[in-house]
DNA sequence: GCAATTTGCCAAAACGTTTTAGTGGTCTAT
DNA sequence: ATAGACCACTAAAACGTTTTGGCAAATTGC
């Protein structure tokens, strides 16, 4: 009868054994087939047999073991979230708000979130683990870089999955995505026609991909418009808080030709003000930025000081989730997902100077983004 | 052989199947239960065996099955965390310091973390999913009110669960929670004692125990030092963000006798600092705060003009996924674990004027935060 | 009225593990 | 020598579902 392993272990969990779909078929009378086929939704069950399963199952408080379920269906009805464990990245209130759409549209579809978090030196271990162990059907990965190895080993392992952003790669998968090289191409465009002839770029990390592309929108617009590279000033932030928004601005603002100011995220534009306001009344600057909806900080005390991008971050967690369980549920490869965004133009800005109308919902394929 | 059923459902994910337990039996000529039990440590296989059976393992690649030792163990090596979906919760940043905590405490001992949301109105029937379903061994429990209902629910349905922070029921059940009353009445006797004759305290929402407990403390302190019920103002913020700390702390100010300032949050300390600073130089007022070690503000600025208790919020969050798991894995009734905190004093502050030696680590029981 | 079809239900296999209850063989002590 | 203990391994049952492949009765078509 075996001796007891040697680490200390499976100490059984003193449950009270639950009810189990024998139970209810003993009860009415049924096969286990049956009760599992009515339950199920199948045609094969005669209406007020159904309605007696439907009804017993209430009243025993029959609940199907979901692991006995996973078991034999190969399918978890899981999907994990691996996040980097180093101190700063948690603190991202970006993270949080997608996080809030992911469980929300997780939820509408009867899906679980797996949580996890693993060092950068582990990290695609977790995911191989995942991979493997039969713990989850698909995954959501967050802040792509350019060439993203979590992308390269998802694909290899033939794993849905849906990326939060997107990498250069070219190759069909899942991604949720703003049109970031467009709406930064356009409103760059707009502070150019507006008459700012140097402007500074307060960006974010350009090891991610999302940043990278903005820049090279700001970059490319304004070579379009017939201005010198050094027309442009960037700056970036490693990380999305603390005091870099008032730092940056600062510096920004030494140049006395810098007269807009466009943000990549609403936080360093909010701290950013403070600069604005503090380099004097005699600086008339415009100011513009990416609004991703946070409800971590209120910026209607800006909304007519700010030109803004707009777009809802929890509208793209809940789009990631959604592509990811049509990916479980479809054969085939990953879609790839533009969110829509709106131009919200400050007082006093003419948004019509543009030759096109601005991008107020648009949709594009990421082959359109590449730069020419 | 049976029709459809009625809606879309199951189409089987088209996986690669995986190298199952057998597979590695008839590779190595041996029998499941000797790979089974030579991978769990069990004492009766021979120690060659295990070796091959452990490289056997590694070359074909071989992961149980998850889902299948789940059916069998009836132990999932998940815990659930469910979060209100209301615009405002996702975004405290004290949670996502308690997330990373548990993230990095699950990591460590092997569980995984489900974590969902729910809206208030089906708050309950979440858990009760879980409970019924098999999909996990636990619960985590943030934020308690008084009388917690998820605390009721949880206690009759015998399921583990650690809260973090503490109701105040007097049954045995798990949680993890800093000394709020001690701290907060030692904190407040110091400020009397260093000659404050009137003190603000910029709350949290004392709908939650926490703040409850905190509100408690100080004015017990301020009774038992002999002052006046009036002697206290008390604001609170329903908010964890946004202006509430600075248009708090200007409230606190219309009175001129107010010479001292605690705050529930070093969120509310440091945008309520502006609002100090900016009532002018004639008022010199001592301020003191809980510091929660967020990694989301940078506190070092200050951390010579506050006086501040200070634990760390991921510490607590580790506490908490330990002790939930301990619960898993032996019988019996819940643990309290008190999260010890030190007393970090402002320049110019005498902490040695208190009677008894400042509480810097220190452990009690709940009983013994009742007041009396 | 009879063959063909449809309807409504079911027994058994399968999913991939762990656990139970052994079984032979080799030591050790007498 | 021999009984008992121990060692190293295993066949079969169990966990709770879904799915497969039927089958008998009821309905339909002619």
């Amino acid at each position: 009868m075996g001796r007891k392993p040697n680490q200390p272990a499976a100490t059984p969990a003193a449950l009270t054994r639950s009810v189990t779909i024998k139970d209810l078929a003993a009860e009415l009378g049924l096969s286990i087939t049956t009760i599992s086929r009515a339950l199920n939704g199948y045609s094969d069950v005669g209406e007020k047999t159904r309605r007696r399963v439907v009804d017993g199952a209430a009243k025993l408080g029959y609940r199907p073991n979901r692991n006995a379920q996973r078991l034999v269906t190969r399918r978890t009805h899981n999907v994990a979230w691996v996040q980097q464990d180093n101190d700063r990245k948690f603190v991202d209130p970006h993270f949080v708000e997608v996080l809030a759409g992911v469980l929300r549209g997780a939820r509408a579809l009867n899906y679980d979130l797996v949580l996890a978090s693993e060092i950068p030196a582990h990290e695609m271990s977790i995911y191989d683990r995942y991979v493997n162990d039969n713990s989850v059907d698909g995954f959501i990965v967050d802040l792509p870089r350019e060439n993203d190895k979590r992308l390269d080993y998802l694909l290899s392992a033939h794993r849905p999955f849906v990326v939060h952003g997107r990498d250069g790669r070219s190759e069909d998968y899942g991604w949720v995505d703003i049109d970031n090289y467009g709406n930064f191409y356009n409103l760059t465009r707009l502070m150019i026609s507006n008459g700012h002839k140097r402007i500074a770029f307060i960006n974010g990390d350009e090891a991610f991909a999302y940043a990278l592309w903005r820049h090279r929108a700001v970059r490319d617009a304004i070579a379009d418009a017939g201005l010198a590279p050094s027309a442009l000033k960037v700056f970036n932030s490693l990380h999305p808080m603390g005091d870099a928004g008032y730092k940056l601005t600062h510096l920004a603002l030494n140049d006395p030709k810098v007269t807009a100011l466009i943000y990549s995220s609403s936080l360093m534009a909010v701290e950013g003000h403070a600069a604005v306001v503090r380099s004097g009344m005699d600086r008339n600057v415009a100011v513009a930025t990416m609004d991703d909806e946070l409800h971590y900080i209120d910026l209607t005390p800006f909304t007519s000081q700010f030109t803004r991008i707009r777009s809802s971050l929890r509208d793209a967690g809940e789009a990631v989730i959604a592509e990811l369980v049509r990916q479980c549920n479809e054969p085939g490869p990953g879609r790839g997902v533009v969110i829509p965004s709106t131009f919200e133009l400050a007082q006093g800005i003419d948004g019509t100077v543009l030759e096109h109308p601005l991008p107020a919902k648009r949709r594009q394929t990421s082959r359109r983004l590449q730069p020419a």
